[in-house]
DNA sequence: CTCCCAATGCGTCACGATGC
DNA sequence: GCATCGTGACGCATTGGGAG
């Protein structure tokens, strides 16, 4: 196993190498895997004499000392105008911003909601949901579906489940007089539950306000709630897509540090035989 | 089989960067 | 100035492999 240590500066802003402190834990890590972590930071090496004369340096301090860099992107790109083989990142739609417009073509629903996947679900009067997906450039746009309510629910909790893109289009919903669409779960067939607007919120669940006013202390509270649970779902979304740059930030730089290493060893060779028809030996 | 450890991924918080 | 985004840091859970 190869302990390479990648420095590709860009401003002084890159540092990538295999001294990456997992956690707070700062468990030693020699000789890992074959992919290079990044740095967290250069400061973080200097740890090693800093923490034993000035001891732990709690968090809020090591952050100020941090110094930004660049997004993965932005220094992908760069990359990718240096070296014609590595592949860009492509600059993303922001489609996920804003209500799309198609919603705007529903039929008057009575709420909206967005779950943690950027779909919008809305619940009209009548019992028609509607999904939307964003994401999925209009083909699919809106998916009217009529509640069936078929049965007796089980009490509590209904999980909601529809099957995305099946075969015969069925998407069964459940839905008791309950004003919350939540999601469950994510994955390949996202889980949605209805439940009552009282009850607390699992993670990752979005809850749209309904159109209409906000005044009493207990809507600006569920505003707040609203406006958290959004905020923690974009977050927990651009955290997973900043992860998905970082490894691919990593792989090119392991690529880079590959097609240098070529290159290095073949003009090394280079340079040796050069030597050798400049100076023939005279033995 | 159980325990331990390292690796990995995820959610969240904090905060600088950026756009308006 | 504020809202939003991008990302480092942290804590936690899960997983896989090795040792006993």
């Amino acid at each position: 196993m190869t302990m390479e240590t990648v420095e590709s500066q860009h401003d002084g802003s890159i540092t990538a190498s295999l001294t990456e402190s997992k956690s707070a834990h700062m468990q030693t890590q020699t000789g890992q895997n074959s992919i290079p972590a990044l740095a967290q930071v250069a400061t973080i090496a200097e740890t090693d004499e800093s923490a034993e004369s000035e001891g732990v340096i709690d968090s809020h301090k090591r952050r100020e000392i941090l110094s930004r860099r660049p997004s993965y992107r932005k220094i992908l790109n760069e990359l990718s105008s240096d070296v014609p083989g590595v592949p860009k990142i492509e600059e993303e739609k922001s489609e996920e911003e804003g209500t799309p417009p198609n919603i705007a073509t529903m039929a008057v629903p009575t709420s909206i909601y967005q779950t943690s996947t950027g779909q919008y679900i809305a619940i009209a009067q009548g019992g028609t949901i509607q999904i939307s997906n964003p994401g999925s450039d209009g083909v699919q746009g809106l998916q009217a579906l009529t509640m069936t309510n078929s049965g007796a629910p089980p009490p509590g909790a209904t999980i909601v489940q529809y099957a995305a893109q099946s075969a015969d289009g069925t998407q069964q919903f459940f839905v008791p007089g309950s004003q919350v669409v939540v999601q469950a779960a994510t994955g390949d067939m996202p889980t949605y539950q209805i439940r009552a607007p009282t009850a607390a919120l699992p993670q990752g669940v979005v809850m749209a306000a309904s159109p209409g006013s906000l005044h009493s202390p207990q809507q600006l509270a569920e505003e707040a709630t609203r406006k958290r649970e959004l905020r923690l779902m974009k977050n927990r979304e651009a955290a997973k897509e900043c992860r998905r740059r970082k490894k691919e930030y990593v792989k090119c730089l392991e690529s880079r540090v590959a097609v240098l290493e070529v290159q290095n060893k073949k003009l090394i060779e280079e340079l040796e035989t050069l030597k050798d028809i400049c100076s023939p030996k005279t033995d």
